[in-house]
DNA sequence: TTAGTGATATCC
DNA sequence: GATATCACTAAA
């Protein structure tokens, strides 16, 4: 039986909460009463206010105002004009932290997964706890996870850039 | 490789 | 008010 991730899950170290978060579901339940499941094949931690990688280094703004928040936000952000990057706010309230969902199964891209399951600004600052419309799942399956640079931050710099923050999902 | 797209932040 | 930037994708 799957079990819904609840706050505890993502009140953690992003980095914790990363690793575990390859390999799980990301539930979207449809207008029409559906559910669209996706496994989610690869996260990246972004996080701290010395990483220049992730938004909120640039100064709290409103926009990264909800990366500070509670563990368990979903986090939308419209890049590029046409894409929907999904992430879940981890860690302590109050300190900039999140995982990005970088791929699902079957969605090679950060926006194709968003685009698949219909994730849009509607769901900036809701709760994957205790939310009706879309939530996370653990159906008990494991993987191996395989860590990795983080990719597409340039501009942060080699020292950001070189680190193992992203995780990938092998099957085992 | 480059174009496209629009919200956000930063500069007048 | 204006412009520069951006955690991307698709097309070539």
């Amino acid at each position: 039986m799957n079990k819904k991730l609840d706050y505890d899950f993502f009140h953690r170290d992003k980095l914790t909460v990363a690793r575990e978060l390859a390999g799980k579901i990301v539930a979207r339940r449809n207008p029409d009463g559906g559910v669209i499941r996706v496994r989610i094949t690869e996260t990246e931690a972004y996080g701290g206010e010395e990483d220049k990688a992730c938004h909120a280094s640039k100064g709290r703004t409103p926009r990264t105002e909800l990366l500070y928040g509670k563990a368990g936000t979903i986090y939308v952000y419209l890049c590029y004009g046409m894409h929907w990057l999904m992430n879940i706010i981890t860690g302590e309230e109050g300190a900039p932290e999140g995982v990005l969902i970088r791929a699902g199964e079957n969605y090679s891209g950060p926006a194709k997964l968003t685009k698949a399951i219909g994730v849009d600004k509607h769901f900036n600052g809701q709760s994957v706890c205790g939310n009706k419309e879309i939530w996370i799942e653990d159906d008990g399956k494991q993987f191996d996870i395989v860590a990795d640079v983080r990719v597409g931050i340039d501009y942060a710099g080699e020292e950001w850039k070189n680190k193992l923050w992203r995780f990938i999902i092998r099957e085992k």
